[in-house]
DNA sequence: TGTTGACTTAAAGTCCACTTTAAGATGTAA
DNA sequence: TTACATCTTAAAGTGGACTTTAAGTCAACA
């Protein structure tokens, strides 16, 4: 008693929907050589389970702030195999650099915004003399710049 | 005796350097009404420190996730009066919802990064067998999606 | 079998936030 | 006074990442 498995395929807009994309997104992505198709003997695209984990993964890669240049370099040298696991590596952690330098200024961003709120809210509820600017609220809380 | 404090003045190229902009983005910015620039007599703009001082706010509004027609929509509010500070403070709250979800998405994001820098390190160590994928990697250490 | 929806391609269009260009006026230093 | 930098304007151009259009093929269902 054989069990038959088939891998599951999608059509391309299935596959879309799957990845959280848009079909014409998809197919600018192959142009893009960030991904490849297979196709039906009708011509049209088909993708796999294999396939829905690599645009995933591309979208953290991508979420992370790398360029769709970034990620075409991260691709090409993938294809061409392990010698190029440095510069691999190198584009990972500059993109981590990068990443973390941005972090840590919105996290400065979302201070000031916070602090803005705060203002406002006191302000509402008269917890605040009614002139005081906001520069002045923030020395007081102890943000500057 | 008396000392004469003059409040100090900034071209536009200074006051964009002061504020890490360039002078056609202030200039840009003062058409969309962001911020209003002083004139000299001979019609060259100046700034001064409360210049510097809302463009830097400003920014940190932006850097949180606030567009330019956003931000248009709060300086409008703003000149409106305390009337408005209801209008301004919802819009302040949901580019804060805005912010802390894709800050959700984001360290998501980084955590699959370093994941995958780990797995590229593990792997130049000949740490992990040479043919383990990375989705069978996330799986050990238990990171999934 | 007809019609509706999903697919195919190449090329053009869109959106945002600037940036660059062009042509000219004015300020500053040698 | 001669350069040269810096300013002025309006308008056109740019870059990135898609999105939309147009014209056509194909599939699935009543």
């Amino acid at each position: 008693m054989q069990e038959m498995r088939t891998e599951p395929t999608y059509a391309i807009g299935e596959f879309a929907a799957k990845v959280g994309l848009s079909a014409p997104t998809i197919r600018y992505y192959e142009r893009e050589d960030l991904l490849k198709s297979h196709r039906e003997a009708n011509g049209r695209r088909y993708f796999t389970d294999t396939d829905v984990n690599w645009v995933r993964f591309l979208l953290h890669l991508k979420g992370t702030g790398m360029s769709i240049q970034d990620l075409k370099q991260y691709v090409e040298w993938r294809a061409q195999g392990d010698e190029t696991i440095p510069n691999r590596l190198t584009l990972l952690k500059e993109t981590r650099n990068d990443f973390m330098e941005k972090y840590r200024e919105v996290q400065h961003h979302l201070q000031i915004l916070n602090d803005k709120i705060n203002w406002y809210q006191n302000k509402e509820a008269g917890k605040t003399t009614s002139t005081e600017p906001f520069a002045e609220y923030l020395k007081r809380i102890g943000h500057s710049e």
